[in-house]
DNA sequence: GGGGCAAAGTTGTCCGGACCAATACCCGGT
DNA sequence: ACCGGGTATTGGTCCGGACAACTTTGCCCC
């Protein structure tokens, strides 16, 4: 049985995290090679003359970082030697892809369904000739006082039939079709890019067409990666900031 | 004592995810609404007939999930009423902010300690006067086939001279700044914005003066919250855009 | 009324034990 | 060589108990 280091001070971590500690050093070290398996249970009971409640209290914490994969019947096997996950940035939802969705209103200018062209096609990454509920409009602040940006959507055309009372609706259109359709959303991609305001944009905010400008593109993908619902949203780049905070997230130990 | 819920058929959930099933539906329906207590743990254990184990690992469950909050010796805290976290977008370092930064490599045209002039002040949201040491420089891409951004560092005068020989190091310069002064980035903000590109950026890559272009300002805070670092990237407003990846994220339940 | 101290209440840590469920492994039969 | 079954191993769940550390509360005294 081995003793597990501890200050002599008043201000020694709990056993378990100290073995936490010891296990993770074991591994950054090597003794327990990225693939390989950490002992059991049992035997880190004996090895370290701790209770199993004990042991799993510290194993639960190397999984909680990502270090080790458990399976029950199978024992514990370490699949990463790295520092624990270091900085996050946590969204609780996909209106908070930018905060300022809770406080803002979209006005729909127009709602039709087309047929997606070359141009268009290209800048939402997807193929040209498929059919879409296409809906453009200016989004608000809550005073209605600024224009955030111009909005752009395009949902797929089997969703349409669902929309049809869209301009009469608040809240995120995702978030409508989710659940009209009952089909979830799996996945986003985001993608952020400066460019020059284009004439239509620059119309409905009254700014100047070929001013930088803040462009964010959004894809909304279903379970097999295909596009639900894709939105293109233009801001005046003098006016507006797009500001993610990620927190230092590992623990004191 | 209430009996919590349970499917007949052999595929009921432990106990402990029961209850905290239990708990979360008392919670949204607002029985617990937020702010409030949530009754004690030997309470729970009375109340449903468990033991103070199984009543632990299902708070466990809760707190991970965000929806309460635990303080030795003042009880449990409902803090959040939604579902759990359903978008998380999880970055292993603060170099991993752009997906970029492994591959490139930063050329270092000038690194001096300068005064911060009002504009300069002004851009990086922090009081004119003080100190820094300012690095300007342009990031290549791996090849160096291409400019990938043209970059000014402030960083905060205290570490100036760990860093005389930083033109001659390689790897992010928080991270040298981190290992050599021991102070540890407790946060980091990122503010990604569409300018007209600056002068000296666009005679630096080679692009028009005034062209689209994407700044994207990241301040590296210590545990205070003042900046020991703060980061000003100009892109080609053409050639580049940022693109974060969201996947669902909440458990099978 | 304010400050300090004691007590009660609550969560954190740690031990013991028992049984269950999933997995891996050996071994014999085909 | 392959397949099946039985058995040992291993983590998952659940119970019981005890003490420590921390917070809140309220009382007492100044």
């Amino acid at each position: 049985m081995q003793s597990l280091p501890s200050a002599p001070g008043p201000d020694t971590l709990p056993l378990y995290q100290r073995l936490a500690q010891a296990l993770r050093s074991e591994i950054a070290a090597g003794i327990h090679p990225v693939g390989s398996g950490l002992p059991t249970e049992i035997e880190l009971c004996a090895r370290h003359g701790v209770s199993r409640h004990t042991v799993r209290a510290a194993l639960r914490l190397l999984v909680d970082q990502g270090l080790i994969e458990r399976r029950q019947g199978a024992g514990s096997r370490v699949i990463a030697d790295t520092p624990p996950v270091a900085y996050v940035h946590t969204i609780r939802s996909l209106s908070e892809l930018f905060s300022y969705t809770r406080d803002t209103t979209l006005e729909i200018a127009d709602a039709e369904t087309v047929t997606l062209g070359e141009a268009e096609a290209a800048a939402i990454h997807w193929p040209p000739g498929t059919r879409w509920l296409r809906i453009t409009g200016v989004r608000w602040t809550a005073d209605r006082s600024e224009m955030v940006c111009h909005v752009t959507v395009f949902v797929h055309a089997r969703f349409a039939e669902l929309l049809t009372d869209v301009s009469r609706q608040d809240g995120p259109i995702h978030a409508l079709v989710e659940a009209r359709s009952g089909e979830r959303v799996e996945e986003a991609v985001q993608e952020v890019s400066a460019a020059a305001m284009p004439p239509a944009a620059a119309r409905a905010l009254g700014t100047r067409t070929g001013a930088p400008a803040l462009r964010i593109l959004r894809r909304y993908l279903d379970a097999s990666g295909a596009p639900m619902m894709v939105a293109v949203n233009w801001h005046p780049g003098d006016r507006f900031a797009y500001t993610i905070r990620l927190r230092r997230d590992d623990e004191p130990a």
